[in-house]
DNA sequence: CATTCTGTTCTAATATCATTATAACAGTAA
DNA sequence: TTACTGTTATAATGATATTAGAACAGAATG
């Protein structure tokens, strides 16, 4: 498992962990089915709190990316066949919207946004 | 001035705040060399602090998109021509790959995502 | 020149969040 | 039965976010 946390990031470390984790399943690096690490073992890992660990693992349940069984374990989901949901797809645009905007007031263009854009996606699926 | 501020977001008001100027500036509604309100005018249109509004002005500052003269105002700096700085860009990126990676793992294709970054863009742009 | 407006700075209080630390509990797995 | 699991509770600490009030000094305006 390959997470990198850097404590003086001003993104929350429970962030920065359920991000790495989202990336490393878009990746295929974890694949559905697949269990994850406990918290204790995983929190030793990366020497945090186990309650840290633990909200990660709360963040990506509530976003349906993963399924935590009481006293057990968290496995992976599979990755949706049908697509978001309209739930999923509302938050990703109003996250998604002031980073654009960001870029154009940076001087970007329609062509250079969708081109970065389409290098992070190969970046992550490609590896 | 059209911004509108959720007080019960999870999203920080100062932030609500900057992302919506940023939108307004790249939607061309306010344009360079043009002044923003006064922090204390802005702050009673919209019910909240005076620290609040000149914390996200700061924000704005920080990432050059407008500059504050002291005892005066704040008037917002030309989109650059040159495109965005290294550091700009790395940090467009840094917040763009788990948004992508997310979108990944909800089911999204690269056309799909490529498609509703270019839907955003336009809904910027075209108002 | 005097008034008003401006951002700046300071102190202070409150609330929330993030993180760590222990500890105990109860279900699961070996 | 033993070890491991997530859950829950309490507590403390530090950092943020927000509001409030006040005073200061430069800028703009009449």
């Amino acid at each position: 498992m390959f997470i990198q946390i850097e404590p003086t990031s001003e993104i929350p470390i429970y962030t920065q962990l359920a991000n790495q984790l989202i990336e490393l399943i878009a990746s295929g690096a974890i694949k559905a089915s697949e269990a994850l690490p406990s918290v204790r073992s995983l929190a030793a890992d990366l020497g945090v709190n186990m309650h840290t660990v633990n909200k990660a693992y709360h963040e990506l349940e509530k976003k349906n990316i993963i399924e935590i069984i009481p006293k057990s374990g968290a496995i992976i989901n599979s990755i949706s066949a049908n697509g978001p949901t309209d739930m999923q797809m509302d938050l990703i645009k109003l996250h998604l919207k002031p980073l654009i905007a960001e870029s154009i007031v940076y001087g970007m263009d329609k062509e250079q946004i969708l081109s970065i854009t389409s290098s992070i996606i190969s970046e992550i699926t490609e590896g």
